[in-house]
DNA sequence: GAGCACTGC
């Protein structure tokens, strides 16, 4: 039996950290059995056996396997056996996608192997590091690995990296795919210092992961214990109760098209609200904000009117612009002969994981962000989720019991559906990426070893970018590129290359201060939020914010009377201000501000003028201009597209002649978002060749 | 006169 160790409670700048936890903070008296219940802890000894083995490896199992906790231990106590002779001084790395994930799992391992968090086993994620130097087992988000790949590109403080969550297929991840094959491949002929690399995947593309791995071995973990049964129904026809008893997790498609998904979410709900039990929840994923606060009255406005001995209703919004305290709510315990009903977005697919979910109604829908590097717009749609991501939706029921999953289409749709959700990578600007990758000094990066590399059109539009910021530059060979010594200095920061530059840029405006204010906000969620019932009058009150600048000097007034207003709770909720992303903008701003610090930037205030501000913006976001046409509308300089300043700008309703504009949004129109006015003759000062080239001489 | 899904350094 081993040690039991209470959870260490860690003190977290964001409050957003502690709603996840909350699924996963077990008395520490159940752990030992807890583990024992694992589906992979009898297999566990063989599975380290098989892992020692190979190189490289594919672990594939569901979620809830235990495979996230119990591989990365396995690994750590076979570091033990082995650290006498191999792999002396060497730390295993475990990746997660997410943060809270990456924190929550360290806490968790470390009880488990009863150890304090932060001596053997600890976490390093952006803002915070719990690691010392005795921690041989580091839990990390994979931004912050890719980031250390930089300064050490064999990645040599290593024995064994873990990538987990493979299958999510973020764009770090798949970087990182490439990175540590070529490490191992370096680090090959010395015996004493050879890389060991798991992959670990829930249940898919696994001929396309062990092809890519030079045909790894794939060791599968047993998941789920509740054997499926589909059917389909017609008008919400519920399964007997017999067959509900004998522990099938049902899946149920739609016998015909639904043409209003919303309008069937909505029958389904009150559906399955009348056939089965009160305290079974439901939890339904829609697309969007607008959408579920849509739902949420309709739901409310039907239950009314329900007959008064059916059970009430609780009804829960979950989306992630939603206030953290609005969130919690889902968490809350049912009043007895109520049942819960959860609105969500695909936050509640991977990020927040609710307990007790019964049933799940999938609209079948999501809404993404997509690029075309031809059109260099963002456009953001309501699409079909893919095939992956439907079975990922019907897995958040029946955790611990046998549930139902409601597909509000047909089992023809969803096999029409695509398998997988496309690689984030082949829907990226990729500008970032690549630096970074030449910062890793991968010199070809239209050969780089990617699983499933994105086009070459994106790829030589990213390079066309940097080129145009000056952070690249061709190579003595034709096919290389390199960086200058503006795109080593870019590399630093952890921002897109186009505010690196604009931060950069400061040191020759004298306005560092207001830049680093301004950067911080722009790489935030809006700070601007507003209840939708309060719409009008917070639209009233962020007036005495505007400045007819542009907006990112009204951001910057925003920050200034935050940070006199000594961060005050009361000032945010009076002016509609968002507490929580203010707090994250000083977070960053901190982080920048001692990066520029490291890179010798003189920290330098303009007071109270705008034009070194607006500047500095245009040196790095010169290509995201747009000029005032005879008619009154705005076109972009560089692809003469239509654009419309976006209703929530200080400048919406304003004419200026230049316009520099952070964002441009397909939605109902093409929208430009966070814009200020230029001078024309900063644009040609920014980027003469440019100008010139794209518009001849004026 | 619109309403932006999610994540990360």
């Amino acid at each position: 039996m081993e040690q039991q160790q209470p959870f260490k409670r860690q003190k977290h700048f964001h409050n957003r950290d502690s709603n996840y936890h909350k699924s996963y903070r077990p008395e520490s008296q159940d752990l030992y059995q807890e583990r024992c219940n694992l589906p992979i802890y009898s297999a566990r000894g063989k599975l380290i056996t098989e892992i020692r083995k190979a190189s490289s490896s594919i672990v594939i199992g569901e979620t809830g396997s235990g495979k996230t906790t119990q591989i990365p231990q396995g690994s750590a106590q076979l570091q033990y056996l082995l650290e006498a002779g191999v792999t002396k001084g060497k730390v295993i790395a475990c990746t997660q996608p997410r943060r809270v994930a990456a924190i929550s799992i360290a806490k968790r391992v470390s009880a488990e192997m009863g150890v304090d968090l932060g001596s053997q086993v600890g976490y390093t994620v952006r803002f915070d590091d719990t690691t010392s130097p005795q921690t041989k087992l580091k839990f990390m988000t994979d931004g912050m690995l890719l980031r250390e790949a930089i300064l050490d590109p064999n990645l040599s403080r290593y024995s064994v990296i873990i990538l987990d969550e493979a299958h999510e297929r973020t764009v770090h991840t798949d970087v990182l795919f490439g990175v540590v094959k070529a490490a191992q491949r370096n680090r090959q002929t010395d015996q004493k210092n050879q890389l060991k690399v798991v992959f670990m995947s829930a249940t898919m593309d696994v001929d396309h992961f062990s092809n890519f791995f030079n045909s790894a071995p794939v060791l599968y973990v047993q998941g789920r214990q509740h054997p499926i049964q589909a059917s389909t129904f017609e008008k919400f026809l519920s399964p007997n109760s017999q067959e509900r008893l004998c522990d099938i997790f049902q899946l149920m498609y739609s016998v015909k098209p639904q043409s209003d998904y919303i309008y069937a979410a909505l029958v389904a709900v009150f559906q399955i609200h009348q056939e089965y039990p009160a305290n079974e929840d439901i939890l339904v994923f829609l697309t969007g904000q607008e959408e579920i606060e849509g739902v949420l009255r309709a739901v409310n406005d039907v239950s009314k009117d329900l007959p008064s001995d059916v059970p009430g209703l609780v009804v829960y919004r979950l989306y992630a612009a939603l206030p953290q305290a609005i969130q919690e709510k889902v968490f809350q315990k049912t009043p007895t002969g109520k049942r819960k009903v959860i609105l969500s977005t695909n936050i509640a697919e991977t990020s927040i994981t609710i307990p007790g979910i019964k049933h799940v109604i999938d609209t079948g829908r999501v809404k993404a962000k997509s690029y075309q590097p031809g059109s260099g717009v963002d456009t953001l749609k309501v699409q079909w989720v893919s095939q992956a991501q439907a079975w990922q939706r019907t897995g958040r029921a029946g955790r611990e019991d046998s549930g139902t999953c409601w597909r509000l289409y047909t089992e023809e749709t969803f096999g029409k559906l695509p398998a997988n959700t496309i690689p984030e990578i082949q829907r990226s600007n990729l500008a970032s990426v690549v630096l970074q990758m030449l910062a890793l000094k991968i010199k070809d990066v239209f050969h780089f070893d990617f699983m499933d590399p994105p086009t070459e059109e994106s790829l030589k539009n990213a390079v066309e970018q940097l080129k145009l910021l000056g952070a690249v530059e061709d190579g003595i060979n034709p096919k290389e590129l390199k960086l200058t010594t503006l795109g080593k200095e870019m590399v630093a920061f952890p921002l897109d290359p186009r505010l690196s530059k604009v931060i950069l840029a400061a040191r020759n405006f004298g306005c560092l201060e207001e830049i680093l204010t301004v950067v911080s906000l722009l790489s935030v969620d809006s700070v601007l939020n507003a209840p939708s019932s309060k719409r009008e009058q917070a639209a009233q009150c962020w007036k005495k914010f505007y400045s007819t600048d542009g907006d990112h000097i009204m951001l910057l007034t925003i920050y200034r009377s935050f940070i006199a207003m000594k961060g005050s709770k009361n000032w945010c909720h009076e002016n509609f201000v968002s507490l929580r992303n203010m707090k994250h903008a000083v977070e960053i701003r901190k982080q920048l501000k001692d990066l520029c610090v490291k890179a010798q930037l003189p920290l330098q205030s303009c007071g109270r003028e705008t034009a070194p501000i607006r500047k500095c913006l245009v040196q790095g976001m010169f290509m995201n201009t747009a000029e005032l046409q005879v008619d009154g509308t705005f076109m972009t300089l560089d692809r003469k597209q239509p654009v419309t300043i976006h209703p929530s700008s200080c400048l919406f309703n304003c004419k200026p002649s230049y316009l520099l504009f952070n964002e441009l949004v397909q939605t109902s129109k093409s929208y430009i978002r966070n814009v200020c006015s230029v001078d024309s003759e900063w644009l040609y000062e920014a980027a003469p060749a440019y100008f010139r080239q794209r518009f001849g001489k004026r």
